[in-house]
DNA sequence: AGGGGTTAGGAAAGGGGGTTTACAAAGTCC
DNA sequence: GGACTTTGTAAACCCCCTTTCCTAACCCCT
């Protein structure tokens, strides 16, 4: 259990101020000031601090009432790229994005199902990123970091995949393996937490102190913001809601237990659920998740009764087993993310808030909201990449003081 | 969301040092160093501002390696008072303690079924830390402060009990009400909390950062030690695992809901289990759970395989409910609190580790401890003591630094 | 008995961090 | 052009922790 020191303070801080001014582009410090709570001092300086990093500018003024105009910065999207890659079963995705967290590149790599070796797949990551920085024309100085997500259990410090189920990998020292072919930083975590830190900075999380993000795709689990940091547990594999029991003795689950929520609300949960509704349903296709979620996304649309009644009994699994995470951690906010939530969308969303309106305790459940996810890009890449924004704010306080020089304003 | 701050490091440190004083008692400056973490020099501030308090004392000198010897201090138990008030259904239990936790008054008193208008909850209050005090025969200057649990849902801040659904209590000022009869600081919250900040300084979530403090009484929830603090949530209910769904459409609880993990394995729950095994059984005593909960510990021990069944069904449901925590939490333990747990003890501990074994994700359940708690008083009224220990030390941080005056040592 | 070695603990200096206060800069209004 | 307003920086201050220096207190050895 390490201590907190106040640096821990100005490193919150700091991704306060950035995530407010990412947020709201151009702004005033009097603006920063009052959305964080912090004193027009400690704004200043922290805004002094961005400016010398390059990481926004100084952009014009604004008319104050009756006095000396506020000075307005924004992003400096130009000031350097993050790279956020997302490493997932069949594919890898990877997203270049300037400082805006705008998409400026993207490079898909598809591995085929023999294609599990560390070696194969880090082959891959490195051809994808460099094509991002070929394909964007950043100078690869510019390059602040590269974000890497690996689902499984992962050691963030050490930069080693200690578990990653899909192939079966164990201990794989996957950053040592990637700084052979990149030259940039590098950060590793996993998909439910990149998607967590999305929300946090950028997405439906923002600003609030406790929030549950449900992931929904083929695997399910949640990334927990709590008390404003990520939770990651002792051994970093906090989340693992997906293999929560939701009906004892149910389902058999690929983990070995039986009843997991996964079993029911993953998108091969979601087509079992087809299936044992109406097994020759045209909506089926077996052998593509992608595809048949989608179509069952239409099927709502026009009123298909197969799929309305597929997509409510889902959501009553899955409104009993998010109704468990209301009553657990009374957060703000539950956030559904990932392709299955961004496919079933609204409908899907108001039956889940039924199902767990009638689960969940009254209380919690009226101080909670539920809401699918803002973000319209891959939530993992963004998540990955902000790792690496992440780690470029946290490393700066590692360094001498950057004693600001005369900085012109003209 | 509010900010942290630099003085809520001073707390924390404060705290910790403490709980260990308290912990190992007496102990050394150099010991309590290495033991927190904390430099040498503000080892030594904090010990002095204890000093000044007069909650601890130095009681002598420890041989040091050939060089000057060290001092000892340990806990000054006269030094104060604290009095936790665990209110219940059924009764109110009021305990006094010295600072170093020991019991020295305890006093109950007993709630007629009709009794349940806030007045008269007050009353017995009231009375009872009347009693204690004068038991303790301590004077009132003494007295650092009253912790109260309330089941239910409370605001810490404001001292309201806003929801308390044994008596259907909305909105009652609590702490307004008690302030008119005990002139003490008063502190609320309930008892899932209490137990855990229990577990959390003197028990075995000592020194953990993340622990689940899992209460197995009457009712069933879950104390949540996340970060190195209290977990609370968004409306400071957090930790209602009661009411999570352990059987789709399984028992029906009293909450509304089905097949809530409180209705296999509260007390009532287990009960249930029994009968449903052997409703004929005599170790069931029916509108008496102690008796039957007790009942069921000698069976147990006495090889009968009834109580032995029922035990291990228990523990099953138990089992299939604490891998749910293991997983999404990841923590470094899992306590069972409360009397259910004392009472069943080791051999429900056992059969509950296999049972989470069975359920629970590999490589998070070998990272989690799980153990019965080793408290052997009444955790509530300890926990609620704590609050009001926590509360002293707190707001010494408010008034001036306390200027050390020329302390002699002989 | 008196010095040298060793360890404990206090006091002062130093580096972070945030806030308050004072003041210069840059406008508006009369 | 002067008075008023508002912004933003700089300086002073308080809090917190750590490092460094020094004295206190004890041991052992001569």
């Amino acid at each position: 259990m390490r201590h907190r020191t106040s640096r821990d303070i100005r490193t919150a801080n700091r991704y306060e101020v950035l995530r407010q001014i990412i947020a709201q582009s151009p702004t005033s410090r009097q603006e920063l000031a009052a959305a964080t709570g912090l004193s027009l001092a400690t704004v200043a300086t922290l805004v002094g601090e961005l400016l010398d990093l390059r990481m926004i500018t100084e952009v014009g003024f604004e008319d104050s009432a009756g006095g000396r105009p506020r000075g307005l910065v924004a992003v400096n999207a130009s000031g350097g790229a993050l790279i956020g890659v997302d490493i997932a079963e069949t594919y890898v995705r990877v997203e270049l994005f300037d400082l805006g967290l705008n998409v400026l590149a993207r490079a898909d790599e598809d591995m085929r199902p023999g294609e599990s070796r560390p070696e194969q797949v880090v082959g891959h990551v490195a051809a994808a990123v460099g094509s991002v920085v070929t394909q964007a024309g950043v100078e690869g100085a510019r390059v602040l970091g590269v974000g890497v997500s690996v689902p499984g259990q992962v050691d963030r410090d050490t930069g080693v995949a200690e578990y990653a189920p899909n192939w079966d990998w164990h201990d794989v020292p996957l950053l040592d393996m990637l700084a052979e072919h990149i030259a940039y930083p590098l950060y590793l975590d996993n998909p439910l937490r990149a998607c967590a830190v999305a929300e946090q900075w950028f997405g439906a999380a923002r600003g609030r102190g406790d929030a549950v993000v449900v992931n929904l795709g083929t695997g399910v689990g949640a990334g927990l913001v709590l008390g404003g940091g990520l939770h990651r547990g002792v051994s970093n594999s906090a989340g693992e809601w997906g293999h929560t029991t939701l009906v004892l003795d149910g389902r058999l689950c690929h983990c070995g237990n039986h009843g997991c929520v996964e079993t029911y609300v993953g998108a091969p949960g979601i087509m079992l659920n087809l299936r044992e509704l109406s097994p020759k349903s045209t909506l089926l296709h077996p052998e593509d998740q992608t595809a048949t979620i989608d179509a069952l996304a239409r099927g709502v649309a026009e009123r298909d009764p197969v799929a309305l009644k597929v997509v409510r009994d889902t959501a009553r699994y899955l409104g009993a087993g998010i109704a468990d995470l209301v009553n657990l951690f009374n957060p703000q906010v539950i956030v559904l993310s990932s392709w299955v939530a961004a496919a079933l969308g609204e409908p899907l969303l108001t039956e889940v808030r039924e199902a767990v309106a009638r689960h969940a305790l009254r209380r919690p459940f009226a101080a909670t909201e539920i809401v699918l996810s803002p973000i319209p890009t891959d939530p993992v890449c963004l998540g990955a990449a902000t790792f690496a924004l992440e780690g470029a704010l946290s490393s700066i306080g590692g360094q001498r003081p950057t004693r600001r020089t005369a900085r012109s304003r003209d």
